[in-house]
DNA sequence: TCCGTATGAATGAACG
DNA sequence: CGTTCATTCATACGGA
């Protein structure tokens, strides 16, 4: 092992292969009657070795959950051996490779403060409050947290912390981290969906 | 391709809870629940009811024509800002997220690029009897276009433009691009579905 | 009413 | 890292 390279460069695909584009794989056990691909041209591959094919992960609900869990405790970059020690974890429930677990926390990462950013960008005051009709406001819709082991529903965005649990409340990140409000027990940061808090 | 665009932001509105879906359907596992992932959490709060839930845009006729028109004029990319321009267009004709025009543009340029694969990777000609691409295998219909105004149904792939049209006829696309045709006047480049064109 | 195609939405995997 | 690609999931629709 070369302690020295850049971890993503482990990951690297075959230089051959531009971008993914394995025809497809066999889909082991999957079933739900969708249309699949069948495909079965490919022949070949028989036993004797390993199947180096690569398809795409496809993570079970445990295992986004233990992701989330993670990630949502602060690790958003893990290194190689957390990244080991996460798949070998996640591997109870099923086939993953280490390059997924890492590509997971990268979208993760990404995607997060993508939305986020999206979410800044179109602000445009709006008075108004209350709409009834009016429709969604594209990226207003609601996450679940679990605030004291009791899973729950907010909205995406600010919550007014004094408002829905008192006014000395504070919401404790899993991580023990506070989660900062302003003077009006607004929220000053996102809260995570599927993260777990403690209200103290 | 792509010169200088920065393309700050993307789109989503659900941060976790892969692929699963509102309403109802969904037979939750029973069956080696594979695919799916359901989230989880465990409590389901369906009690606020109020539940907007997003249901999938369901793109009106005048939506489809503006949104083909554009991306057959060049924009494959569309930048936040374009996007915005673009939906509040499509917005008269009925509800539309800035998410929306994203995503279609980005399926657009993906399916477009993958039926051209698909349709190159066809060139065993020979018995085309065996159409193993079980994926779709059929790009063998007909699309529409509108050649100087006038709607028109052609064969999907190279047409004879010389037979059509005339010996010196030429096709030109929206954006003024000429379409290539090799010695015999069979089109070079795929015509676009939706697409229009000028005979000249 | 059921099946198959078209396509909106989501996300794993990569590229620059 | 932010962005883009490819693939997959789920649903709206249209035909038989």
């Amino acid at each position: 092992m070369n302690p020295n390279i850049p971890w993503p460069s482990m990951f690297k695909a075959n230089p051959s292969i531009s971008r993914s584009q394995w025809g497809e794989a066999s889909n082991p056990s999957a079933i739900s009657g969708q249309r699949q691909s069948c495909e079965g041209i490919s022949s070949e591959n028989e036993e004797t070795s390993q199947q180096e094919s690569k398809p795409r992960w496809n993570p079970k609900p445990e295992q986004i959950r233990v992701l989330q869990s993670i990630f949502n405790s602060g690790v958003t970059n893990p290194t190689p051996e957390e990244i080991k020690r996460i798949r070998a974890q996640l591997q109870e429930f099923g086939e993953i490779r280490d390059a997924s677990v890492f590509y997971w926390f990268r979208n993760k990462k990404a995607r997060t403060k993508q939305r986020q950013r999206h979410l800044h960008s179109g602000e445009t005051s709006k008075s108004g409050s209350e709409n009834g009709t009016g429709e969604e406001s594209m990226y207003g819709r609601s996450i679940t947290i679990v605030i004291n082991n009791v899973p729950g529903q907010v909205p995406v965005g600010p919550i007014n912390v004094k408002a829905m649990f008192g006014e000395n409340a504070v919401l404790l990140h899993s991580t023990g981290q506070p989660i900062l409000q302003n003077e009006w027990g607004f929220t000053m940061e996102c809260l995570q969906d599927g993260a777990m808090y403690y209200l103290v």
